[in-house]
DNA sequence: CTGAAAGCGCTAACAC
DNA sequence: GTGTTAGCGCTTTCAG
């Protein structure tokens, strides 16, 4: 007599199986499948045996929406990103969901646009959907706080990279940008510059602590920089801008250090293109390596951020947040840059 | 006498609202507020109000697990890339996510590593969580289609871009190869180049198709080229090696085609280093118009694949498939690439 | 070792 | 207009 219908059951087309299907065939509990599925132990092995053997049979996939919903765990964990064309994020992200994928995680990654508003809307939809934790390169105004507490209201555990924000009560993993500063610059004075600009980045950690070690480095040495030595850009376009503006002085630097790589190169070209050679007339540092910093119309010397490693840890610290019970108190982590010399510093 | 608990619930800062939540604290039922929630017109101009209200107050977000369940929809698509770090992946991937966001969905992006196995497997966990739809720069083999077998055993549209696999019954978006060879190969020989070289990519469709281009233009030129012309890389490193190949040749190439921007940065490299000129002794032209061709030793032409075009497209279709209740013809989207002529080939 | 009961938070389909 | 009834596919809890 038929009850549960056929043992055999055809291998389905279209409608995932579930496990609902797998109990009925093999007339056990979905309690039971469910088990073997997560590998409970306390199943018989026999009866493991014959729901592993239908499982596999049917390729089922548990549906972790349901999952999810069951659970209260998507392991998911939600990335926002200003911009995922610089190579340093991409790298991060590359990082991160390298290292989350053993334990069971995916990332889903949001770009911000280097905008606040669309960086919190993209917390707020990562949080609908019900992420287990949040990595954040912020684009906030460093004053304002109020996407912060709502993640915190959530109770959803967080941590912010590259971008260190005051008094948040979250964990933080970057490069430690005043060394990175403080490396370029003394790099440039051993290569013998006295005359030493900086093209600042924004006004965001990465920025205001390379600016810092630039300064530090300068005073240690005994070194004077005017005002006019320190000008500003983001990206190449305005690196080229303000280094045309640094070579309208008089007297004019012998060395640029570059808040990062892409506004180095924007101004080596402008450097180039005015006919001063590089290294000789003016040297040339970076930061960043990103990686066509080689390949360059001169190779530019760079200080590595280990952007991989940013992401690694960051991940690290997010699982063990997410896994552990009690919650730990905020880390700080800064990672260590180290030099990489090219010709653009050369002799 | 109270029986659905207080009116004036605190507002909560753990546990996140539900439709319950303010259901109870409304008096109305659950199903009313889902419908103010979702904007259904059926519900009272007065009750739409008073749930607006108490829907703002206490921040109310829908919980999109259970959404996803209730409604089979997750509003999810995955996207898989062979390596997020090419920017050409990078800009595809920010061009997806920018249109179909404006829809309600989000892009899930994984990495393949340029490995079957892993993209596989990306492919199951994905449809596991239940995506909408999925996009794919695969990485396999062209011959084994098992994996996108399982994917419509599921029902679930998918869509090619930069690969095109044939036989494959999905639409594909991508830049048109040939004309990407011949546009580059012509350029070439616009400039005066007769000996033209090409560094040919992986066999996959645009490698493939941009040989194809560059064999054709050649013959409508009625140019020769000898097999040791053409060898092959897949990035900067392997681009190095491979020109220095081409210029132990005799006679030596005096225009070489680089299958992508990095391959062909990889050659200028060792063609400088070869104390040749570029673009007096040897012209170079890439494809692809990575964002930086323009600050490498010598200004990269290059012809670009309007790699933002290419994701705007695709997810536009991909939406359009997830949408429409009966399945169209799959369609293949050729975009129309474009020269760039920079120092790299100037005279 | 196995399973029944009770949801997770929401929506579809249909009554009132 | 509004609410009821039934789940979505899974896990948790706890009884046998």
């Amino acid at each position: 007599m038929v009850l549960h219908g056929p043992r055999k059951m055809p291998i389905p087309t279209h409608a995932p199986v579930r496990l609902k299907d797998i109990a009925r065939d093999l007339d056990v509990s979905v309690m039971t499948v469910s088990k073997v599925v997560r590998g409970c132990a306390d199943v018989g092995a026999e009866t493991r045996k014959r729901v592993l053997a239908r499982i596999k049979e049917l390729n089922y996939q548990p549906n972790w929406i349901a999952r999810s919903l069951a659970g209260r765990r998507t392991y998911i964990i939600g990335l926002v990103v200003p911009d995922l064309m610089h190579s340093f994020f991409a790298e991060v992200a590359k990082g991160i969901s390298a290292t989350i994928r053993p334990y069971g995680y995916d990332v889903v990654i949001c770009n911000s646009e280097e905008n606040a508003g669309v960086e919190s809307s993209e917390i707020d939809r990562l949080l609908a959907r019900q992420v287990d934790g949040l990595i954040l390169a912020s684009a906030q105004n460093p004053s304002s706080t109020e996407i912060f507490e709502r993640i915190e209201a959530r109770g959803v555990p967080y941590l912010m990279v590259d971008r260190h924000f005051a008094g948040r009560n979250a964990s933080y993993v970057g490069a430690d940008d005043e060394v990175i500063g403080r490396l370029a610059t003394e790099h440039l004075i051993a290569r013998g510059c006295r005359r030493i600009a900086h093209i600042a980045g924004p006004q965001i950690t990465p920025g205001v602590g390379r600016l810092k070690g630039y300064r530090q480095a300068l005073a240690a040495a005994g070194i004077e920089a005017p005002d006019s030595f320190v000008v500003s850009a983001t990206d190449d376009a305005s690196g080229y801008e303000a280094a045309l503006r640094l070579l309208r002085l008089d007297p004019r630097p012998d060395g640029i250090f570059g808040y990062n790589d892409p506004v180095a190169a924007g101004a080596m070209k402008a450097i180039l293109e005015h006919g001063i050679g590089i290294p000789a007339g003016i040297k040339v540092i970076g930061a960043g390596n990103v990686h066509y910093s080689d390949l360059l119309r001169v190779p530019l010397s760079t200080v590595d951020q280990a952007s991989n490693a940013i992401g690694r840890q960051a991940a690290e610290i997010l699982i063990k947040a997410i896994t552990s019970k009690r919650k730990k108190a905020p880390q700080t982590v800064l990672v260590e840059p180290t030099l990489i010399a090219r010709e653009s510093t050369g002799d």
